[in-house]
DNA sequence: AGCTCTGTTGCCCGAAACGCAACGGCCACC
DNA sequence: GGTGGCCGTTGCGTTTCGGGCAACAGAGCT
């Protein structure tokens, strides 16, 4: 909207750290932006901005601005997205940041079936771990979070949370491929394993169990995509350990559940940020996800 | 501030009711007003008012819209007050809404000490009803509320509750005034008397204890001013009822409290809007309300 | 010293906001 | 059933404001 041209011009510099950066990403010119920025400041009575030699900086007086601002251009998109709500059709945008893990079954499936009844909503989908996902709904850069292993932040506000049971994935064939049920972990361990590097939640977890009875752990091949490790199974023995709503359905693939006595479920969490109104389809969207989640989990149980 | 000058149109025509009236108010043409009202439907994509033969009326959307317009607009009030609290001094504004019992004494009291602390702070106090106050946070047109007998309301949120018995009010040398301790209703029954009308809370107050044990009442004046009714008590042997706290310190007026069993105490409250996050000025003013507030009824109790 | 990065300023232009006057519609009152 | 008053709206001329261009001043680095 119009009449936050000239905050958004103070947001952005307090992003790049300089005027003429904020200048190029806004398409005009330093002596214009400067300006701007000099006549809020006298509007403030006071300056918002250190002046460095290397850029500007906010000072504690630009620090509150830039807050106001961003909540500010964050609860206009509410009400932007309320009445567009009203109109019948809806439209908006909601920003997702996720898990890896989420990415290729779950997320996709769910984003396919909202679009199908609201197609006017756009979404934006950034894969990130858990810290970096509680970072993106405190720059607003994401509406919702999807994650495992949630840090305890007490910006973070639960829509919901579950618990998902850690798999060994192999393809079909493999010797622990034999049976379906419950698997031991020390039974994982004297094959060749593909495990998520320290990069994702799932690592984490695994070696804080492992430390705790002194288990040394030797994996033949690490990374940091989950598809990657998925695509080594499919053809290598190898077992990797994956979370049951990342895997695909994939008839040459098989996983069994870890033995929760060796391992314990990892927590898995649909969030927004505290204290923050959603736009209606971001609402929605939540609305959707947590409701499969609670399906899915009762089927489980059933 | 400047970038909100096009969205306080808005919000001034929902005030008015109409394009010319607004704009009267607001110190420009007609046509300028009409033009940033369709320009802001043109970037909403939907209008935002009906259009009738007498003038315009908030839709829907323009409901949404001018409730975000005032959230903001409030918000940045406090952000800019925090900001020059940043500075050392205190700027900033007060908006009290109150019972006329406050005015006497109270609120100026508190108002001056206030000053003396932080001469930049401006204050406005309007006199109002409590349902009115209500009515005031509700626009925003008041931060603080400061009545008797709040309505029950989910808008309303206390900063402080207390207690206020009623006291038979009248001059030295009446009767009455030979003692000092409690008085029954009874016994100022026998006097003639001197109540608030039906637009203040204690004389609701009154009406409801009587009501409930059948007594009749029957005053000699009656009068929406407590200042007239105890210019009243000075010059005549009449009894007036008011609440200790709106009581100034004059030698030649005496008060008794009136038994608790034949009238209960009135609430007192001091409140703000739920859900609004008030200026560092008000925040503080209420601070010192409070504080006052809860010093008092402590000393009373000692 | 010189080079490069920073923010800032003078001057000019184009777009946006505004004021003035006039137009067309609706309602009430005569 | 005119008719006056109030309403929102529009065409046009004027002013104001945002922006671009080029040049300048200061700070750090080589």
């Amino acid at each position: 909207m119009k009449h936050l041209r000239s905050l958004s011009y103070v947001a952005e510099v307090a992003r790049s750290g300089s005027i003429r950066r904020a200048a190029e990403r806004l398409n005009i010119t330093p002596s214009a932006l400067t300006r701007q920025i000099q006549d809020i400041e006298y509007e403030l009575g006071t300056p918002i901005f250190e002046r460095l030699a290397h850029g500007m900086r906010l000072n504690a007086a630009g620090e509150l601005l830039v807050r106001h601002i961003r909540d500010q251009a964050a609860d206009l998109d509410r009400v932007r997205s309320q009445i567009a709500d009203l109109s019948g059709v809806r439209r908006g945008h909601v920003a997702l940041a996720c898990s890896q893990a989420f990415v290729t079954q779950m997320v996709p499936e769910e984003v396919e079936a909202y679009r199908a009844r609201f197609p006017q909503v756009g979404f934006t989908v950034q894969v990130r771990d858990h810290v970096q996902a509680v970072a993106a709904l405190a720059a607003f850069e994401a509406d919702l979070a999807l994650v495992l292993q949630p840090p305890p932040s007490a910006e973070l506000h639960p829509l919901y949370s579950g618990q998902q049971t850690l798999c060994a994935l192999m393809r079909v064939g493999h010797p622990l491929a034999m049976d379906t049920g419950p698997v031991r972990l020390r039974d994982c361990l004297v094959h060749a394993l593909a495990l998520p590097d320290r990069s994702l939640a799932i690592r984490h977890h695994i070696d804080h169990a492992l430390a705790r009875r002194g288990v040394e752990l030797h994996s033949t091949v690490e990374s940091g995509s989950l598809e990657f490790l998925r695509n080594l199974v499919l053809r290598e023995d190898v077992v990797s350990l994956q979370i049951p709503i990342g895997i695909p359905d994939d008839p040459r693939l098989h996983s069994r559940p870890i033995d929760t006595r060796d391992l314990a479920p990892m927590t898995m969490i649909v969030a927004q940020l505290r204290g923050r109104l959603l736009s209606v389809a971001a609402a929605k969207f939540a609305d959707q996800l947590v409701a499969r989640l609670n399906r899915q989990a009762l089927s489980e149980l059933g």
